[in-house]
Order: C-alpha cells, then structure tokens, then sequence
DNA sequence: CGATTGACGTACG
DNA sequence: TCGTACGCCAATC
C-alpha cells in the first residue's frame, strides 16, 4: 500500500494533470454543474478537454471521492452518467442536489453553471 | 511497439 | 443550421 498522493493544500503545483482536474471537480458547490471545457481552459488546455474526461474516469478511485455528477458536457448533456455504476445514479445524484435533469440532460444548464475560471478567478 | 478508443470541444464546409 | 474533420493526450487492445 503505497502512500497517497493525495494533496492537503491546493498550492500543490507539482500535482499532475489528473489531479487538478479532481480538485476543481470537488470545489463546484452544490447544486451547480461545470463542463469538462470549461475546467480544461482553467488548466489551461481547453483543447484537451477529453483528458478531463479521463481524469474523470478515476474519480471513483481517489479519495475523497469526486463529484463527476457535477461535470457535464458543454451541451449540458450528463454523458459519464454510463460510468456511474447505474444508469440513472449521476441523474439521481443531481437531483438529490436540486438541479432538475431531463432525459439525461441538466435543465436550465446555463442557469447551473459553475465556471471555475470565473468563479476561481 | 503500433493502432484504436475515449466522460469533449472547436473549426471548417 | 447541420454534418464532418481534426486536435489533444493517455490508456487500452
């Protein structure tokens, strides 16, 4: 069991990729959603918005487990909800927090919208 | 080790 | 306005 590399403080620059990507997912408040683009141009590749998307894929294996319910596609479209284990699970998860989704999609997106450069700015 | 895929987004026609 | 192509980087086959 190695140690983790979990870091305490966001000051950590040496972090990867990957891990920068989990922070900001844990830092979207409740009941917003973000877009895989929109933390990729925070990080500064917004070109590389489908390594977020990877990043995501082991937000079930980091502790403290990442809200990826949260980050949704720029069409506001929950395409990762496959990945939750149950096909209605990220759905579920966003309700429980207040935002309405409809057929996989977040209602009022633009109205949910948490942008972490504008935000974190 | 080479080719393909992938939780996206932008550019071009 | 809609459809197709490309880029980006890592993991998987």
């Amino acid at each position: 069991m190695a140690k983790n590399k979990i870091p305490d403080s966001f000051d950590s620059a040496d972090i990867s990729f990957f891990e920068k990507v989990y922070q900001i997912a844990r830092l979207i408040p409740k009941g917003r959603v973000t877009s895989y683009g929109a933390i990729a141009k925070y990080l500064g590749t917004a070109k590389s918005s489908r390594m977020v998307g990877w990043a995501m894929n082991g937000a079930h294996n980091v502790k403290p487990k990442v809200p990826a319910q949260r980050v949704v596609n720029r069409n506001g479209l929950l395409t990762g909800k496959h990945h939750f284990g149950a096909p209605d699970a990220m759905k579920k998860l966003l309700e429980k927090e207040g935002i309405k989704v409809k057929d996989d999609k977040v209602q009022n997106f633009e109205k949910y919208f948490w942008d972490p450069v504008k935000e974190l700015l």
